[in-house]
DNA sequence: CCACCTACTGGACGATCGTCCGATGCAGGA
DNA sequence: TCCTGCATCGGACGATCGTCCAGTAGGTGG
């Protein structure tokens, strides 16, 4: 799949490997954890509940080795939190975890740059193996669609997509999500401590790489990563 | 859930029923047709295979009786087909049919003024059982979603996007359609026949009814219908 | 009949958008 | 070192957006 950089396997020679594991299931989490720390010893690793908070993190630590990204979790919209953590940190791997494993799913992270994609209905052992493959920097699928998904290649519009996407600066990805928010270019250039005039410059470079002509076009398409949230409700 | 209009049941004694069929698998659209020639054998039963052939033969006979429209087909956006078939003939009945038949996408159709969600992976007992309901003017959802369906209520913010929406007039959603799709107030003014000011009028209607303040938010509240296809690969 | 909604249109106006020209400083790769 | 990309900013300008004021016409239901 597409990648901005190849991802490095931790040289057991370096300092610890650090790991971002970002879920908002606490339980779970701590499984997750708990695994890692079976497979990679002196790992260091930190837990976080949100999207923001993920990022917060990698601010703090930008040389973090992993991230494990809950696919549902507050603040990321479906595989936009994949496609702005990629265009932030490019050296940084990211494996998803959901149990919202169905093919296309899994196929459509792997093209917006996940290095994995691990199910939350693996079992502990194929949880370790998924975790010891990601750690090596190779890709992992759960092993019941590696057949389908070998057999049927991503959709030209979905690489085209990640293609423009993965095209766009950082700062021109932060962008983005703020127009694809409604915002004004005055408020995102208050949000990102810039003047009004550096948002333009920046949209119409976004349009220019994400072939569209105006901030309405450029939001659907940064929408399109948006996925069906299978546990949406907040309501008792 | 909310309904515009109340569903009539079919009257025996009125002219035959008309039913359309929306599905671009031609195999089981037959198969569909001949479940309901058994089930109301004197219907009359229109076959398309795209979203846009539905909305032209509604155009043509506004006085059909039942949709079953399919979730995933050609110029069907998800649930924005729904939407803008409700917006459009609030009287015709419509019933999902599906194969993505998990809890939240049902809820999440039935919030937007499905009258059904029929499951493809129905038996033909269980096919016959669904249409009798639905042609009976009754919600009918897959029997083992029943459970799960009644002790969850939809979420608070499904609910609230769906009155919105519903609030909108048929040419505030037309508009609103060709909105989300990026195109200019001159753009969408000539493919509805009307003059720019005519949108912009529509425009600061449909801002207020949906409780945002520009056009990208309004885009971003229709877009949230989309699902994700679980079958997009066009790609061999 | 009248109130109400829908649809359409007009003038005027400020706000916002997006692009054209240009510029600076900085970091990283060839 | 040179070159490219990134990020920032400026002036100017036309295009577009969105709202304020207003009006006409048709259909529907109480």
């Amino acid at each position: 799949m597409q990648s901005r950089r190849e991802f490095a396997a931790a040289s057991p020679y370096s300092s610890r490997m650090r790991i971002l594991i970002a879920d908002d299931h606490p339980l779970f989490r701590g499984a997750l954890a708990q695994a890692v720390r079976t497979v990679a010893a002196g790992a260091q690793i930190e837990e976080v509940g949100s999207f923001d908070a993920a990022l917060a993190e990698l601010a703090a630590y930008p040389h973090t080795d992993l991230v494990l990204l809950d696919l549902h979790m507050p603040g990321s919209h479906g595989l936009m939190a994949l496609a702005t953590l990629r265009a932030e940190y490019p050296a940084v791997a990211v494996a998803m975890v959901s149990a919202h494993d169905d093919v296309t799913t899994v196929q459509r992270a792997l093209v917006h740059g996940a290095l994995g994609f691990i199910s939350k209905r693996s079992s502990l052992d194929e949880l370790q193996a998924a975790l010891r493959t990601v750690l090596a920097a190779q890709t992992w699928v759960p092993p019941p669609l590696r057949e389908d998904l070998s057999s049927h290649p991503p959709a030209l519009a979905e690489r085209h997509l990640a293609a423009r996407l993965a095209a766009l600066s950082p700062q021109q990805m932060r962008v983005l999500v703020l127009v694809a928010d409604g915002l004004l270019n005055k408020q995102i250039a208050d949000r990102l401590g810039v003047q009004e005039r550096t948002i333009k410059a920046h949209l119409s470079a976004i349009f220019e790489r994400l072939d569209v002509r105006n901030r309405t076009q450029a939001s659907v398409l940064l929408r399109s990563l948006e996925l069906a949230d299978p546990a949406q409700r907040l309501d008792p």
